[in-house]
DNA sequence: GTCTATATTGTGATAGAC
DNA sequence: GTCTATCACAATATAGAC
């Protein structure tokens, strides 16, 4: 961050993202961000006018980077359950290697739900492309009756929420050990889809 | 809240749970407490020194509440995929009813975690029951391999999650339309338990 | 115990020199 | 474009009257 090659704009978008998503907007001062960004406060408010504006930024650029792409994987031309595993893999590996973005999206839409799930909404979420596979197997047989959006909210707690939750399982449950933590999320990526599996396989 | 047959000190203990947990730490106003208690400011100071000392007593009455208390349920003489029923059903609607409780609780480790998770602990959470009964189906057989740490936290998940996203997913994929998700919520409390039990059968 | 008034501090934002 | 200095306001906390 705030490499030295960067321009001016960039540094501080650069600096604001690490700021923004470990600390949310609440806990963020403009003053960190100003010296991790290697400039001063003022200049924060030049390039972008107020704080709030600063955070909109990353936030949108968090979401693009971060929300599910699933169409590709949902209409390629492989088994259903070889999507589960795909999709598990995928999107798993990407929160594993960006493991403060899930609370900073849940906690940011708690203080504000209105305005960011329309600034989500507005860059497309497709989840209707899954849906409809879904109810697919579903209608022809080939895994038991789920309400297709019940089943999205399973495969994103499953993956997800020990992620969002490391920083209380991490010492409630794991005394602290962040490298078997980490180990652990990382075997749940194989260990996942094959739960699910056995779980709605007919 | 603020009932007028309570004491100043109960009235600010209750006013100040609902603003915490809704708005946690760092988005709560002593001002808005004040409010809701029917009184001013100074007095907050009076009985609680400080705004930090009004929340532990806020954070620490809330895990008092919430811990999940599994040890009665896990020694019971009941075959175990029951107790994986009873435990969903029971845990799933205490968070069910006090919906803002799972984000306040994740919201606020992010926030601080070596102080508020030696907070939880100093309440004694007992998994070791849980792990051992989970440990003993697989030994004997009963279930498919699992660690018992995993499978907590995917029981966890399945449970707290849909409730800690309801801002998103409300959002997101149920149209802004809270009955129907509180309902969705509501069944699931019936199908998490065969879902996490097919999931794990031999 | 409860109030009003005020002190104190922290922080986002702006003015103005260079 | 970048800086220093400063403003303006919000929020916690305290003093002191009743």
């Amino acid at each position: 961050m705030a490499d030295k090659d960067l321009n001016t704009e960039n540094k501080i978008l650069g600096a604001a993202e690490d700021v923004f998503i470990k600390k949310g907007m609440d806990g963020t001062r403009m003053q960190e961000i100003a010296n991790k960004a290697g400039i001063n406060k003022a200049l924060l408010h030049y390039y972008y006018r107020s704080k709030e504006k600063l955070f909109m930024a990353v936030f949108n650029l968090a979401i693009s980077k971060f929300i599910p792409r699933i169409e590709k994987i949902a209409y390629s031309d492989i088994p259903f359950f070889d999507k589960i595993r795909m999709f598990v893999e995928h999107y798993g590996n990407l929160l594993y290697k960006n493991q403060f973005i899930p609370m900073f999206v849940l906690s940011e839409i708690r203080r504000n739900p209105d305005q960011l799930a329309n600034a989500i909404l507005s860059q497309g979420v497709n989840t209707d492309a899954f849906f409809s596979i879904v109810q697919k197997e579903v209608d022809e047989g080939r895994i038991k009756p789920i309400e297709p959006r019940s089943f999205f909210i399973n495969m994103m707690a499953l993956i997800i929420f020990p992620i969002a939750a490391k920083p209380m399982f991490l010492r409630i449950l794991y005394k602290n050990d962040k490298r078997e933590y980490d180990q652990m999320l990382r075997k749940r990526l194989e260990e996942i889809p094959e739960f699910i599996i056995n779980a709605i396989k007919v």
